[in-house]
DNA sequence: TTTATTTGGGAACAATCATTCCCTAATATA
DNA sequence: TATATTAGGGAATGATTGTTCCCAAATAAA
């Protein structure tokens, strides 16, 4: 089952939904037509399946790569990173599934358009808590906003996910380089 | 002319490409199915058309928003703040469609992707500039890279793109002055 | 006024879409 | 072993898609 996710997470990122085809869909989760209408619904809960489970994916490497940092600073540091690295290359130019829900979807599908803004929310939370624990530990000044500044952030990521899909080189070092003067 | 293309411009921007059809776009340019294919050669050449109308309206929106600044710092002040005013509300309910066509096209569309990352380099550049400006008039500090925080500032206003197509609330003047943050 | 030429409109078209139906093979149950 | 039950596959279906074709009205040219 999750091994089909991944190639339906893989085309929705790569297309979008309307654009994904069931022939493509069913291509790239290596299942006949049929099969796939009996494990679900309809298309639609296809790529609801698929947003859930790349959305635990994704979130699990986020805190992974936070869990890496030694104090505050360097989780917040560790995360961005991971959003540019993530933003590039082959799976830059696949595309993150919530920005292309988020644009896609959202103006038309409520369902959707829910998912999209809880876990975008749930993000900034985690990117506020890091905030708040680099202020606890002394790594981040307290003059520091939690909330705008991780708000702010979250729009750095999800723009890094648009810029990345267009192709354009983003250098890790640099672009988190200049953002963690948010953290100043 | 323009004000069809501009009924093109709003469908595209709200449902995007694949998911409007051809009754809704003749729909929402007020004109009927074989007048737009006397006008286009297809429903590309209209979202093309649609595109670089869009992209003609927002540029001078921008420009006419730096030029209210006195000095550099204000000037991109003032495009940041121009960005999250466009991407709250009932316009960013709409999207843009630079990430639109970014977000579901640039994967599959190799004439709509170049004009995208021309865009996002464009709009790069005019950033860029501004810095330097800020810099020459001694409102913004020489350590600050123009290069990098311009690719920055690009991600952040691309993504308030797609945070507000998801209708999160933006607070312009915080995030904002978060953001002015990377020019101290 | 009469005749071209353009502009706008809508029905007809083939292709593609998502979905359903039914068949086969495999596994589990009795 | 015989019988349900499930899992997987692919052809058939009705709806919708983008596109073309042809008609009517209006404007320009003669």
């Amino acid at each position: 089952m999750d091994t089909a996710l991944d190639g339906a997470i893989r085309v929705f990122c790569e297309r979008g939904y309307h654009a994904t085809s069931i022939g493509e869909l069913t291509a790239a989760m290596r299942l006949a037509t049929g099969s796939v209408y009996k494990a679900f619904r309809d298309k639609h809960a296809v790529f609801l399946a698929a947003f859930e489970r790349y959305v635990a994916v994704r979130s699990e490497q986020t805190r992974n790569a936070a869990a890496r940092g030694a104090n505050g600073r360097e989780r917040v540091r560790n995360v961005l990173l991971s959003y540019v690295e993530h933003s590039q290359g082959a799976e830059g130019r696949r595309g993150c599934i919530v920005v292309g829900s988020a644009v896609e979807l959202s103006a038309v599908d409520p369902v959707m358009r829910a998912r999209v803004t809880t876990q975008l929310k749930t993000n900034e939370s985690f990117i506020a808590g890091l905030i708040r624990q680099g202020q606890a530990d002394g790594s981040i000044p307290d003059h520091v906003d939690a909330h705008d500044t991780a708000r702010l952030m979250i729009c750095m990521t999800q723009g890094l996910r648009v810029v990345g899909k267009a192709r354009l080189p983003l250098d890790g070092e640099r672009l988190v380089g200049v953002a963690m003067r948010l953290l100043a």
